[in-house]
DNA sequence: TAAAAATACTCCATAGGTATTTTAT
DNA sequence: ATAAAATACCTATGGAGTATTTTTA
């Protein structure tokens, strides 16, 4: 018995008549009568008593079309689900952020999605990218956005380069560097710097300048991965403050934070990536959202290929 | 898309694999395939991602799966409530009887239904066959067994004989007329009679043998429906009760109501029948209970034919 | 006699099978 | 190189149509 069957019982319960059911169901009179004993058949069961001019339900059938009924309707809710589903208007989606993207892009575009898509359930993870890398393999994220540039060359990994967010060492308004038209590094980092977790290749271009012998001998004078609690700190102190432009374009614009220009200083950038597992097909909520990250120029997501 | 495809879905989110699924859904490996492609294309979306080891639902397989699952389940649970119900494990069965055939099998019928077929629900109506034919058109009932002597010739209704109940008249233990070999009619009455609802020709052949002008003038000193009060009111008073032998052989047998010897009166006896709506099939357990029913000798019930 | 359901027959779309190719590890 | 999924090609079953007959009110 299938639901298309099902439907056909319930049809002529619903007309009290073959030929009317028939056309109901888009069905010649003599396929709707053949379907019917098809079912009678097969259930074991007398449906309905035909009359010329009255069809009725039997008990049985009675008994089975209530409940045939309910399962057409659970049929069509599965068939609509589907449907929202696929434009966007129903389901859950999972992704993460690291401390700067959330700090960046996140709010903004997670308050369009609220407004273009209130049937949708969104989980957002805020982490560093060795925690989200877990999360994306476990796959409790379908993806996420963070820094790339440590993360592990694996082949079921793929990564797609977002635009570079050029970074900049901050200050408080009012900070004694800050007045100064250009400073050292040296100078900078007596000051204490404030990170979060910084990328492999930049804390080793900065022990360089800074004449160490080991990468590991630098230390931010504080890293936390959330950086609206390093800008607060930053406000209320004489710390230095390392971070993408985007981070702080607020606290620029308004006067409260200055970037100082670093002397023989290579320009500083955040390198975000979207991280996938590669060959897992994305949610059409996953694929609109990562669409809408801002990508690096000539880059653009392979699909799988026939 | 069919429940068919949804299994398919299903099983292949399950096994993890086209081949081992195609085995679980008894179908080869290529017709699975195409039953899989064929529903991600009318579907409109990718539900897994093929790996030569292994073979993952994508976010929105898993959605689908979730939900088909569930009406997969409400499915089997149909088709298993049918089975049941042709089987008499299922289903609520309303009949009515009347106040003669409750006072004699009813109760042992329904002792044995509540052993046999405890997962289904009866209702009984016990009423007058003028109320339980109004119930039985209605369709509020399936069919009514009761005395159908003054039942019209309704060529709607399907009349099906049971044994004659002997009828007898009875009084208590210690009554003035217990004590005689044989009583005459006009003695019986003056003591006053009690009964149910007489039929026309009793009434007609009473009120004859009384000789009574119409028999309109024959009255019971108590007619009521509920022959348990008619038979504790006989026992604590001198009045007479009409009533079928059936609904008081315990009585009798216990010594506490007599059956008296009325001289000049032919045989009485209840003509009890099950009353059908012509052309409506039963369901089986109104089935089973019928034909549990004690039939008239030689009498079967005729089914619909070809 | 008229209206509706059942039957007779014909057709074809699709689901399914077998053999083979492609793909990815 | 191997194992699994995809494709190609063929077949047959069952679902659906038209024409007709049977039934019953």
């Amino acid at each position: 018995m299938d639901l298309k069957r099902w439907a056909h019982i319930v049809a002529v319960a619903d007309r009290r008549s073959f030929i009317r059911a028939a056309e109901q169901v888009h069905l010649s009179q003599p396929a709707l009568t053949r379907s019917i004993q098809a079912a009678e058949a097969e259930l074991g069961l007398q449906l309905f008593d035909r009359g010329t001019q009255d069809v009725a339900a039997t008990p049985a059938g009675e008994f089975i079309v209530a409940r045939a009924r309910q399962l057409l309707f659970d049929s069509r809710c599965l068939q609509r689900d589907v449907e929202l589903y696929r434009s966007r208007g129903l389901g859950d989606t999972a992704f993460g952020v690291g401390p700067f993207p959330a700090a960046t892009f996140l709010s903004p575009l997670l308050a369009a999605m609220r407004r273009e898509f209130p049937g949708i359930r969104l989980r957002v993870e805020i982490s560093n990218w060795q925690l989200l890398l877990k999360r994306l393999v476990e796959e409790d994220v379908e993806f996420f956005v963070a820094d790339t540039r440590d993360l592990p060359a694996d082949p079921g990994l793929q990564v797609r380069a977002l635009r570079h967010e050029p970074g900049h060492f901050y200050v408080r308004a009012g900070h004694p560097l800050a007045a100064r038209k250009s400073v050292t590094l040296p100078q900078v980092w007596t000051h204490g710097v404030l990170s979060v977790r910084l990328p492999a290749d930049v804390r080793a271009a900065v022990s360089r300048l800074l004449g160490l012998a080991s990468p590991d001998e630098l230390s931010p004078a504080l890293e936390c991965d959330d950086v609206e609690i390093l800008k607060k700190v930053t406000l209320s102190c004489d710390s230095v403050l390392a971070a993408p432009h985007a981070a702080v374009a607020r606290e620029v614009e308004a006067g409260t934070l200055h970037a100082l220009k670093v002397t023989g200083l290579p320009p500083l950038s955040a390198q975000m990536g979207v991280v996938t597992l590669r060959g897992r097909t994305p949610s059409p909520m996953a694929e609109l959202i990562m669409g809408r990250l801002p990508m690096a120029p000539g880059r653009a997501a392979r699909r799988r290929g026939a």
